[in-house]
DNA sequence: AATGAATGAGCCTTCATTCAT
DNA sequence: TATGAATGAAGGCTCATTCAT
């Protein structure tokens, strides 16, 4: 089936799967429609696009529901699976979370570049971050964390590490030079201190 | 120069200004140099600004630039001020740091809509976070860190804090309906409590 | 063809209708072919229209002849059938136009916005107007006046009320804020007086 | 002063001018913004017009507005200077305005294809009609007309006469192939006839 | 130093129409 | 007969930038 059949019926998830690497790549206000047509392979310019979203931002949206679905798909999976060991636990997670960030850190990148954006899409992108801290909280509370402690905690650890990967991906630099895998296992020392440090209490 | 005098002649720096919250309130692609036109007493549309800067994204990097000199000024004030007492001392430098952040926060939100900047201007950011991140590194270091930790932890410390302070200025809500006033004090405890730690090896 | 099969095979017709309304509400140029479809039953923006028509102004000539087939009949129905009294028969006439174009009003709009249109449907409409005026005509030859004469009078009196039935759709409001009944009232006077002027020469 | 000299400043009044002649020939909404910059000295598509006027609306309405103070230049002028003798004055009038509708005959047909105009420019269309009827108003008020019945007169002189012109305008031919000078001459005389009977009620 | 005017490139979107199924 | 997909052309509008004054 060519590019240019009229019969192919996968062109919307074309669309979205290019859409989220361009928005990730460019921002989101700098994507043109005409860009994802062409990558899409759409004629540019001539809005075929159009017969599968009603405008730019449905496209974000729906880039943000999936993004958002495999985060609660890795939140599940990761829920309840519990060894007893903590520090085994959090540096399984902390695994698994990078795994996901690399293999889709471009979204992360999105969160720039968002102005004009209609609340549906932010609340839907607030929505997503929230279950990723989600994560880390299921842990914290498996391990008998109060729920606000957990909630704090899984913030400061998504949070920081996000950052990280964050200016990576932005100023094409690592905070102070730091390497990732250092500052990674830094971290996951410093999750696993916090949490015997409470525990202990 | 008389203080009436004051307001003469500093078109240039009126447009600095102007462009720094209109970058962060509308974002560096959604600012129009009309718009800091008209907000720097010129007429719109008339390219008076370009007698000052030979394009837009020279506006930005001396945006930066100044909040660069900022962070750096702040950075000077409180390195090798210490009490001798890390607990108080890290204190002390987190609400010194809220502070700044406070009066500055607009700063932090030109850090998304970036695309399509030139090089220059993306080496400046990451050059003033890393002056950001060094305010935390002095103070490790002063305590017996070293570099590298001093460094992880610093990269660690201002991550998790501005992740929140962006998270809540571009999706309308704080990560997890967090307070920020008990996230600061939560990541207060916490650093204290990794700086003890360490130096207790 | 049975009652509950009058629905049937009759999409060629529902686009009729459908285009004559909508052209009426709306315009000809702003109504789309997508919409005659979702009115018509036919998945809009999928061309289904065009099994039945091959161009929209093609639409636009049948919706316009099938007026004119309506104009005539009237024409016809009322030709012929005077008593004799011509001011009795003047009002009378007057009435049914305007029960007429009461029923019909939409298709006055459709004089406007129809820039770009064929030739072809130029004169259809055009002829159109002129089975209108024929219905005056053909009163007026009745009672004596000479054929140039009646065109002239015919031409004058549906003039002056379409006049004022089009700036009432077209400006949403009456001329000088007049009441169209009355507009009609004094029209229907005027008219009678000069067919009496003109039989008295 | 060459067309490309950026110090040209009558281009507004070439904008309105060619957009007038435009919007009359091919109706507002068949007009692009693109085709009266061509025509006005501006490289189509460049949105050069944009310095002149902030949408295709705004110069719709300044094309109506200036029409309108038109028509209340000549209503002005032809106002209260009757000669006493009804009859000549009636036709003196009727060859001013034909005389103006020839010159400015274009902004008849500007009355189609006006949809998704704002609510201002239809008002201001309407109110410029009104201006018109009122030349025909004034002189039947001179003449002892009562005021609702000038009214009436005068929106079915114009009316009709418009008409006729409008229907030119957009079926390329004249209603019933009539001649135009036949048929004013034939409405002037209805007027008189009309006035003088009212005179003698 | 500032301004009015113009420009070129681009943007999101609409839509009549075609084509393969 | 009807549909899903695609396309080309256009449309109104924005904006960074240039240029002559």
């Amino acid at each position: 089936m060519s590019l240019t059949d009229r019969r192919r019926n996968d062109t919307k998830d074309r669309i979205i799967d290019n859409s989220a690497s361009l928005f990730a790549t460019k921002g989101y206000n700098n994507t043109s429609i005409s860009e994802i047509e062409r990558l899409s392979g759409l004629k540019p310019g001539s809005g075929g696009l159009y017969r599968h979203f009603t405008s730019k931002s449905e496209i974000l949206l729906e880039v943000v529901n999936q993004y958002h679905l495999r985060i609660v798909g890795l939140r599940n999976k990761l829920k309840g699976n519990y060894s007893g060991d903590i520090e085994a636990d959090a540096k399984f997670i902390l695994n698994e979370l990078i795994t996901f960030m690399s293999s889709e850190h471009n979204m992360l990148a999105i969160t720039g570049d968002t102005n004009g954006i209609p609340g549906l899409v932010r609340t839907a992108i607030s929505d997503t971050w929230n279950d990723g801290y989600g994560i880390f909280v299921d842990l914290f509370c498996a391990y008998g964390f109060d729920d606000e402690a957990a909630k704090l905690a899984g913030v400061l650890t998504l949070g920081a590490i996000s950052h990280f990967v964050f200016h990576l991906a932005n100023w094409h630099a690592t905070p102070l030079e730091l390497g990732f895998n250092s500052f990674i296992d830094y971290w996951g020392k410093q999750a696993i201190l916090l949490l015997n440090e409470f525990n202990s209490k």
